[in-house]
DNA sequence: GGGCAGGTTCAGT
DNA sequence: TTCCAACTGAACCTGCCC
């Protein structure tokens, strides 16, 4: 009932929740010009609202909107003379990385049109005109440009997509044929490029350099030419880019989408023109989350205010996240073509009716094993790490690896290792299981079968073992170290953020009533002086607490050895945490404004979001503890007074925090956002 | 301190 | 009616061991 009201209040409040509820969806896209966005947000939110996906997503997006948090108050703290320090490294950066441009190649990309709709059209000749989808109701891999119309795309449940289309069609996926496609246009990229390289099956890039020196023509004439014979070849339409580089010759090939192209000169006045207004969300590598934390934190739209963010960009990401944001903000990216690359894992995965019922899913995991052994046996391959993933009935993603002695390909062996794994995890509700091999032996590339042979193999393989990429050649071998004394300085502790305080009180940082900091497991320090005063548990008091051990969530290799004992922790833990749980929500009920808004930062969180609003005080508890001149004897009251509990249904992640030396304090490891992305 | 293993996250198609 | 995929690569974290 309460929580009724509380629903119809925000929405009093905020009569378009779904304007909040960020999806990909919206996201400017070809063929998607006259979409009615705010129609499109509303079906997406109404077909998702309440659905285990949906909550799940609302979780991510706090996590995120907490990230920010952090980030914004990094930069806040920032003196004018850090600013100013940390500018000049930008600088250096910025020439440093200005002095790798290299304008002496033409890069071409070429894309494919709505290739496996295109595909199933040229087959099935009476669909051309409708809107049409190749998928099915669970998910759509592409859609036609009269689909796209209605606000249908590619990554779109099906059941979405024919609420925003009804007269949807949906054809079944044929790889067989998109192969067959493909290779016809690849006969034809051939002749222009030997060493074109390829990114899937509709899109490739090429090195036009050569071709357009050899025949005397420009780029533009090439591009038009490759078009015309691969329609001539293939009767599809494709769309090309060309630019300097490749990054930005992606970029291009979608400007003129369908069946157009776009040509940015050799010319750096025409790099950084092109630059200075293209939305971040553009360049390959950037994505939905990473979008978002750079507007949200730097208010950076555009390309170009990479630059003028240099600085808070070299504070607070690291090394290569920020030379990739940096050479962004320039316009560069690769120009040399890469050396074959060989496949680093293969995998396969199914997702099913969540169940939690283990016949099924170990009879689930065998399937998967036998598929992904048969996989492995066509390419050869023999793996040593297996992993396994798991996405729980929640949309929580898991994955355990195991690494072996030896290298395996067999459905037995796979299924034996993977079923130790599995075991680990149950019971749990299952929606999808996957299995994933890595660490092949490189025998067949001419290298030993010995594992211990590996890493001398692996920089034979690799050249020079020394080069760091930028983008994904440019070599720079200057010393920027300076600008990431955060990485390089940091000590870790760690503390589980999943703690519930036991105190009452009105001010949730009155010194007066302090939270009770006093968790025998969790180490806890505020200050640099205090780095070597980690509270360590004693032994009796780890014997104590394994009856509620927290310990025994910490990792699956534990997880398995202590498997028998695991259970009943578990059920110990959870009457506690229960007892817990009941006390610290009646209290936490004065740090929620209306039971929804922070009193400190004013950041909403609903009250189911339990876990993520205990994180959120903890931060802001971290944030005023560091503050506190007198933290030393704050601290001996916390550790008096706090008692910690845990959420049983939380997954046992274990928060850190880190010393920043500099700044002589710990942080959480989110609010230094160290950025992993494949293309940073 | 370096290397390895395990794990998480983001991204693209 | 159906109700949010499959696959891969990669960066970078922590913990552990030598």
């Amino acid at each position: 009932m309460e929580k009724q009201e509380s629903q119809n209040s925000s929405l009093d409040e905020n009569p378009k929740p779904w304007q909040s509820y960020h999806t990909v969806y919206t996201n400017a896209k070809a063929g998607m010009d006259g979409v009615d966005k705010e129609k499109v947000q509303r079906v997406v939110y109404e077909m998702s609202k309440g659905s285990k996906y949906y909550e799940n997503e609302e979780r991510k997006e706090a996590f995120i909107r907490q990230k920010i948090e952090h980030m914004r108050a990094r930069c806040a703290e920032l003196t004018p003379h850090d600013i100013s320090h940390h500018q000049k490294v930008a600088d250096k950066r910025v020439a440093e990385l200005e002095a790798t441009r290299d304008l002496s190649r033409t890069w071409l990309h070429i894309d494919m049109d709505a290739f496996y709709a295109a595909v199933e059209t040229l087959s099935n000749p009476s669909l051309k005109g409708k809107p049409m989808a190749v998928g099915g109701m669970s998910m759509i891999s592409t859609a036609n440009y009269e689909a796209r119309r209605f606000g249908v795309r590619a990554a779109m449940p099906g059941f979405i997509a024919r609420k925003l289309c009804p007269e949807l069609i949906f054809v079944p996926t044929d790889f067989k044929k998109y192969t067959y496609y493909s290779d016809l246009t690849r006969k034809v990229f051939h002749s222009y490029d030997p060493n074109f390289m390829v990114t899937s099956l509709d899109e490739a890039y090429l090195d036009i350099t050569e071709v357009c020196r050899e025949r005397g023509i420009s780029s533009a004439e090439i591009a038009e030419e490759l078009r015309a014979r691969v329609y001539k070849e293939t009767g599809l339409t494709c769309s090309a880019g060309v630019a300097p580089n490749r990054l930005l010759a992606k970029v291009c090939s979608d400007i003129n989408k369908p069946n157009g192209q776009f040509v940015l000169p050799n010319d750096r006045m025409a790099v950084m023109t092109f630059i200075s207004s293209l939305p971040i969300r553009k360049i390959g590598g950037i994505g939905k989350v990473t979008e978002h934390i750079l507007r949200d934190v730097f208010g950076i739209n555009t390309c170009e205010e990479m630059l003028g963010k240099g600085s808070f960009i070299c504070v607070l990401f690291s090394n290569s996240t920020a030379d990739f944001f940096l050479s962004v903000g320039l316009g560069l990216g690769g120009t040399a073509t890469p050396q074959i690359r060989f496949r680093k894992s293969i995998s396969n995965e199914r997702t099913f009716s969540a169940t939690k019922d283990k016949a099924f899913l170990y009879q689930k995991l065998a399937e998967i094993a036998d598929m992904l052994s048969a996989d492995m046996e066509r390419e050869g391959l023999h793996g040593r790490t297996l992993t396994l993933k798991l996405k729980t009935a929640s949309f929580e993603v898991r994955s355990r690896a195991v690494t072996l002695q030896k290298y395996i390909c067999s459905s037995e062996d796979i299924l034996k290792h993977a079923s130790v794994l599995l075991k680990a995890e149950l019971p749990v509700s299952l929606r999808l299981i996957g299995l994933r091999v890595s660490q092949f032996n490189e025998e067949k590339f001419g290298a030993p079968t010995d594992p211990t042979q590996k890493t001398l193999n692996k920089f034979i393989m690799s050249g020079d073992a020394s080069r760091k990429n930028v983008g994904d050649e440019n070599s720079l071998g200057s010393d920027v170290s300076d600008q990431h004394f955060m990485q390089d300085e940091e000590i870790s502790i760690s503390l589980d953020i999943h703690e519930t305080s036991h105190c009452e009180f009105t001010n949730p940082f009155d010194n007066k009533c302090v939270p009770n900091l006093d968790d025998d497991n969790h180490r806890f320090a505020y200050n640099v002086g205090e780095a070597e005063n980690i509270i360590e548990p004693s032994s009796d008091e780890i014997e104590e607490e394994n009856g509620v051990s927290r310990f025994l969530e910490a990792n699956s290799s534990d997880s398995q050895q202590s498997e028998g004992r695991h259970h009943d922790r578990i059920e110990a833990a959870n009457t506690l945490d229960k007892e817990a749980l009941s006390s610290s929500n009646q209290e936490s009920k004065n740090f929620w404004v209306d039971d929804y808004k922070c009193s400190i930062c004013g950041i909403e969180m609903p009250p189911t979001f339990i876990e993520e609003r205990q994180e959120h005080f903890d931060f802001h508890l971290a944030q005023r503890l560091q503050k506190e001149e007198s933290g030393t004897k704050l601290r001996t009251q916390i550790l008096q007074q706090r008692r910690f509990s845990k959420d049983p249904a939380s997954h046992g992640k274990r928060k850190k925090l880190k010393l920043n030396k500099k700044e002589g304090r710990y942080l959480p490891i989110d609010m230094f956002f160290v950025k992993s992305n494949q293309n940073f």
